[in-house]
RNA sequence: GCCCCCAUCGUCUAGUGGCCUAGGACACCACCCUUUCAAGGUGGCGACGCGGAUUCGAACUCCGCUGGGGGCACCA
């Protein structure tokens, strides 16, 4: 069978461009497809974030798929990481992965008799080939290749193998992969929902692999056979994986489906240094950004913006929002650097915008792991509208009501040098003796109490309060000095100030 | 080497021929508020990579250059 020539004549073209249309009127289903990398890394899960977007703003499903055909570098339970992710941004699949649905299993370990079904179907129509050529024989030939300035792909070697060849590569013991057979001419035009149209010219494709000597597809085939056999209407996917999309258009066509499905592919998020986000560089685990104290609100709005806006103005969404004005359309086409600081900003607005008792139950779980001697979940949540609008991480809020739940405060040193002069402790023990005799106990009594002391003594509030602070808080840099004395207590105050003010400077 | 994509403040972006002396956000700086630190408010700094072409008029259209990125596996 001859495969050369054009696929795609105008005629094709136009065709392809009103697919869009008919498309509407049709149920839009999209998927997420990761392979099982333990975690849930930041640019797939904004892959994820989009396809969701669109899928619920269309009023479509959203699929889940585990691509787990590099077996080799499977971990045990590592699909458990990309769900735990997915779950903790709040992004729900209606079918896939966990949930079951008509075209199950969705794990493409799970998929391999049909695969080798489909690819035997493809071997007898012709549009794949038994290649027996060994793994050194290609290095061998691709490095041939390049030195003699020829692109690096699969020649061909096996396209057209007589009888006796195959049977003295089968008695050698070989066994063979089955390569797609890619047209040596014309060009595959790929449409593209945010890069439009692109054509490529056949010359640059080359043969590729769609199933191992072992017997497991390659992701260019499996990722394909899904697609048609689960219904997908629109990929959405990374950009690094554009340049294979006219392999995947080719695969489409020979499994029956001529209008591929319509491909979206997002521009890739890079790092600072401006190159592809790395495990080894960057930050890139979801897990990670949630252990460190971001919330899920904060990371979903992060992520929406990364490469996606909705007008001139408009910044803060809500997952609820994004589903009702998310559209492809807007989808940038360069490279977003992912910007720490901007997301920061973006988790200190979420945090502060909490009620506060939930601000105090997100924020437990932190302060429960520094292990103060007397964590005390109300005490929390009566502190918390003081700790909430100065953390943009809800890391932070340990180290900010520490003095709470502990008496051993230690007091800094380099402040206590500054701060605890002989005019100081003075201050202290006067303001001691007075607060003793304070009652209420409250922040505006204390406060009072303070107050006249210092006018009395014609100081400036700052040098009067930094050492009642740091006697208090062991630091200089405290929530609010007299909500926190009130929520500290009367006894413990008291205590702290006379120690304070013995302490040998 | 070959193929493809991209190009507006440091960063994310708005902008689809005149509404642009280019708007917003983060960051940065200053001031205000203030018991510290924040938060908040006000103001400031700061960009259309370069060269041609089209046009009465280009950030916006076309070409070239430069720069950046991605891809070329029996990885996904």
């Amino acid at each position: 069978m001859e495969l050369g020539g054009s696929y795609l004549t105008a005629k094709h073209r136009l065709q392809t461009n009103s697919r869009s249309i008919r498309r509407m009127s049709e149920s839009v289903r999209t998927r997420f497809a990761p392979s099982p990398t333990g975690f849930l890394h930041v640019g797939t899960a904004r892959t994820a974030l989009y396809s969701y977007l669109f899928a619920r703003r269309n009023g479509g499903q959203f699929v889940l798929r585990i691509e787990d055909t590099d077996t080799g570098r499977n971990v045990a339970d590592s699909a458990a990481g990309i769900v735990d992710g997915l779950r903790w941004l709040g992004l729900d699949w209606d079918e896939g992965y966990l949930k079951g649905g008509p075209q199950g299993p969705y794990v493409q370990t799970e998929r391999l008799d049909r695969y080798h079904a489909a690819v035997n179907a493809l071997v007898a129509h012709g549009d794949a080939y038994l290649c027996y050529c060994t793994n050194e024989e290609l290095e061998q030939r691709r490095q041939a290749a390049q030195a003699a300035g020829r692109p690096p792909g699969y020649d061909g070697h096996c396209r057209q193998l007589r009888p006796a060849q195959v049977r003295a590569y089968e008695a050698e013991g070989r066994k063979p992969a089955v390569r797609f057979r890619l047209p040596d001419k014309g060009e595959t035009v790929v449409e593209d929902l945010i890069r439009g149209t692109v054509p490529f010219d056949n010359a640059t494709l080359t043969d590729f692999v769609i199933l191992r000597a072992n017997g497991i597809p390659t992701y260019h085939f499996s990722a394909v056979y899904d697609d048609v056999d689960m219904g997908i209407t629109h990929v959405i996917r990374g950009e690094d994986l554009f340049p294979s999309t006219p392999k995947h258009v080719h695969v489409f066509r020979a499994l029956g489906r001529p209008t591929p499905p319509a491909f979206a592919h997002l521009p890739l998020i890079v790092g600072a240094d401006r190159r592809k986000l790395s495990k080894r560089r960057d930050k890139v685990s979801v897990q990670q950004f949630r252990d460190e104290g971001y919330l899920p609100e904060a990371m979903v709005n992060y992520l929406a913006l990364l490469g996606w806006s909705l007008d001139d103005h408009t910044e803060l969404f809500s997952l609820a929002d994004l589903e009702r004005v998310f559209s492809l359309e807007r989808v940038s086409r360069n490279p977003a650097a992912f910007d720490i600081k901007k997301l920061d900003a973006l988790n200190g607005h979420y945090l502060r915008q909490l009620p506060p008792a939930s601000f105090a139950a997100r924020a437990w779980p932190f302060v429960e792991a520094a292990a103060f001697p007397q964590a005390d979940q109300d005490l929390l949540a009566r502190a918390a509208p003081l700790v909430q609008e100065r953390v943009n991480h809800l890391t932070e809020v340990a180290g900010m009501v520490g003095f709470l739940f502990t008496d051993q405060v230690e007091l800094d040193q380099a402040a206590a040098a500054k701060v605890l002069t002989d005019d100081g402790r003075a201050f202290l023990a006067e303001a001691a003796a007075r607060l003793d005799k304070t009652d209420p106990w409250t922040a505006a009594g204390i406060e009072a109490t303070l107050r006249g002391l210092q006018t009395e003594r014609g100081l400036k509030p700052k040098t009067a309060f930094q050492p009642v602070r740091l006697a208090v808080t062991g630091r200089l840099v405290s929530p609010p000095l007299f909500e926190s004395m009130e929520l500290l207590g009367k006894p413990r105050c008291l205590a702290r100030l006379d120690r304070a003010a013995s302490a040998s400077g």
